[in-house]
DNA sequence: GGCATAATATTGCATATGCAAGTAGATACT
DNA sequence: AGTATCTACTTGCATATGCAATATTATGCC
């Protein structure tokens, strides 16, 4: 029983994950926040800057990127296709799916939502600190596998 | 154009919500990968772990602890009601809906994940290096809203 | 007590996320 | 050419997440 109490005082105590996960929460809150009069997600926004700097880009390729299950790819793009920042560029190189640009509607609304972004930017900026920042900069390098594109 | 370009590549290469979320991936898919054979989610056990620990509570002090918002609580914990790992306590005093606290079943699988959450909570630190792991704790703790309780 | 306001929880809606399984196209090996 | 394998993508399923609106209860004020 002391055991018992140990262990599960480390899980609330100690555990990264829980960490973590509250700091994403957060954040995406304060992104979300800023860019809610452009009715775009900060998820989205990620996507289409990938996207719009990288393209064309295949999916699997963004999900090497960002750490993204295929599946997800799949749905999330999908949004983004029907509201027609993004399209298929028809290469013709491999029938197993086409890659993605940025439309011009897509390169419009990253530049128009660029001061909100920044405005969260600075916001979160400011909550976690210069060594905070670095650090969450210095950790995401370290997880991606950044295709050769 | 010089302009755009400027904006969009501060998006791509700095972005600290992206780099947040990434990591936030990486970590869940660890952990979610030691709990995987005890059919238990990462959200779940850190949702378990709280309600042992802190319970009974009610889901609002859930959601001050670990930044949730009170929808995503009533269908998360919905899950772990019906699995039995927690149940309502009736004391009365509220009639806006019932604390919460840890069945037996759900202090036994507290205990039995122990070693497995450890095995990923280890894999983790060994990822985000010593000052990977304070900062994150750091962080973690300047967004939380403690309840009194 | 009775009403205005605040607090707690839930539901509807939309998106986000990943695993397992399945599909279709590409590659390699013979 | 033919087959086995690999790769990219998609679909079904389940959970995760938050906003807006709603229901219900508490609380404060008169």
């Amino acid at each position: 029983m002391k055991q018992d109490k140990h262990i599960i005082d480390q899980m609330g105590c100690e555990c990264l994950l829980s960490r973590t996960r509250i700091l994403n929460r957060v954040l995406t809150g304060i992104y979300d926040d800023e860019l809610r009069p452009f009715r775009l997600k900060a998820t989205q926004l990620n996507l289409l800057v990938v996207v719009a700097r990288i393209g064309p880009i295949r999916r699997i390729d963004i999900g090497k990127r960002l750490h993204l299950d295929p599946s997800t790819l799949t749905r999330n793009l999908r949004v983004m296709l029907t509201n027609g920042w993004i399209e298929e560029v028809a290469d013709g190189e491999d029938g197993r799916g086409l890659p993605l640009q940025a439309t011009v509607q897509g390169h419009d609304l990253v530049n128009q939502v660029g001061p909100a972004w920044r405005k969260a930017q600075d916001r979160v900026q400011k909550l976690v600190g210069k060594d905070g920042a670095t650090l969450l900069r210095k950790l995401a390098a370290n997880m991606i596998e950044l295709p050769s594109g």
